[in-house]
DNA sequence: AAATCTCCCTGTAGGC
DNA sequence: TGCCTACAGGGAGATT
């Protein structure tokens, strides 16, 4: 499922492939999304020309001539820079096609994701305007989560995930970086202290650099590729190895649902 | 305001 | 082998 690592991975992926091109059209095979796909991704689109990219959170912006595509990826959603022409196959459901012969081709078997648009100022667009800071700002701080976090009963991980506290937190990063930090996940937020939370911080700056690192390099080649994320297996700590051995201590690790997402954690190295 | 629940969808895994 | 069911998961929106 791709975390904001990977959108970012696909985002610099396919920016240098649009930007400044010309989109002569785009086709909707299936408009039924997370949310129906505009309108205006068919109507408005010939003739429009790529500004540029940009992220917020797990929200990839395809900055165009009369406004911004927003495109959520959900978590089984890609997007791939292919040769015009292109086959497309079950779950290929929209095609942006450009004047250059190539398309950016947006595919997503479970429509969790999301193509919009907008022509708004794209700060004050309702999915981004209320969204917390990125994980790797400045911004994003101790003394920023350690009072946000004063009187929240909610468990550490819950709050780590709330994109309004902080965006592109997602389940694998949270047990990764609540593990690192040798915080439980079911702790109170707010009863975490500021010398914790500062581990904490820097524990979600260090998971997600890393894995915008190593995306950079599985995610390299778009045109013609596969465009399949595959390198958050390999170093995992706790997500997905419940009733695994602690690659720390050696002590069996514990998994539980908490509000229905997957909490891998140590008992002896997370307190 | 904060916490909790529901729902969108389909590939995959496990049981029989 | 094949059918059936449970489940995962981002995150907005509704509900409590």
């Amino acid at each position: 499922m791709p975390e904001l690592p990977e959108v970012e991975t696909s985002r610099r992926g396919i920016d240098p492939h649009i930007r400044g091109q010309t989109i002569a059209r785009s086709v909707v095979r299936q408009s039924q999304l997370r949310w129906p796909v505009s309108p205006q991704i068919t109507a408005l689109m010939p003739g429009q020309t790529v500004l540029g990219t940009q992220r917020r959170g797990k929200y990839i912006l395809i900055e165009t001539t009369a406004g911004h595509i927003i495109i959520h990826l959900g978590m089984s959603g890609s997007v791939r820079i292919l040769p015009a022409g292109a086959p497309a196959a079950k779950h290929d459901h929209i095609d942006i096609v450009f004047t250059h012969e190539l398309m950016l081709r947006y595919t997503d078997p479970r429509r969790f994701g999301c193509v919009l648009w907008s022509e708004d100022a794209i700060a004050e667009h309702p999915l981004l305007a209320r969204l917390g800071p990125e994980p790797l700002a400045e911004d994003f701080d101790t003394s920023y989560l350690f009072r946000l976090s004063r009187g929240r009963k909610t468990p550490i991980k819950s709050f780590i995930m709330d994109s309004h506290v902080v965006v592109g937190v997602g389940n694998i990063y949270a047990n990764e970086a609540l593990f690192m930090a040798g915080i439980r996940p079911l702790v109170e937020a707010g009863s975490v202290s500021r010398a914790r939370m500062a581990r904490l911080v820097a524990c979600i700056k260090q998971v997600i650099a890393h894995a915008i690192t190593v995306g950079g390099t599985t995610l390299r080649d778009f045109v013609g590729g596969d465009g399949k994320p595959g390198y958050f297996q390999q170093s995992l700590l706790v997500y997905g190895r419940g009733t695994e051995p602690c690659k720390q201590c050696g002590g069996i690790l514990q998994e539980v649902r908490l509000s229905a997402r997957s909490t891998v954690f140590c008992k002896r190295c997370q307190r």
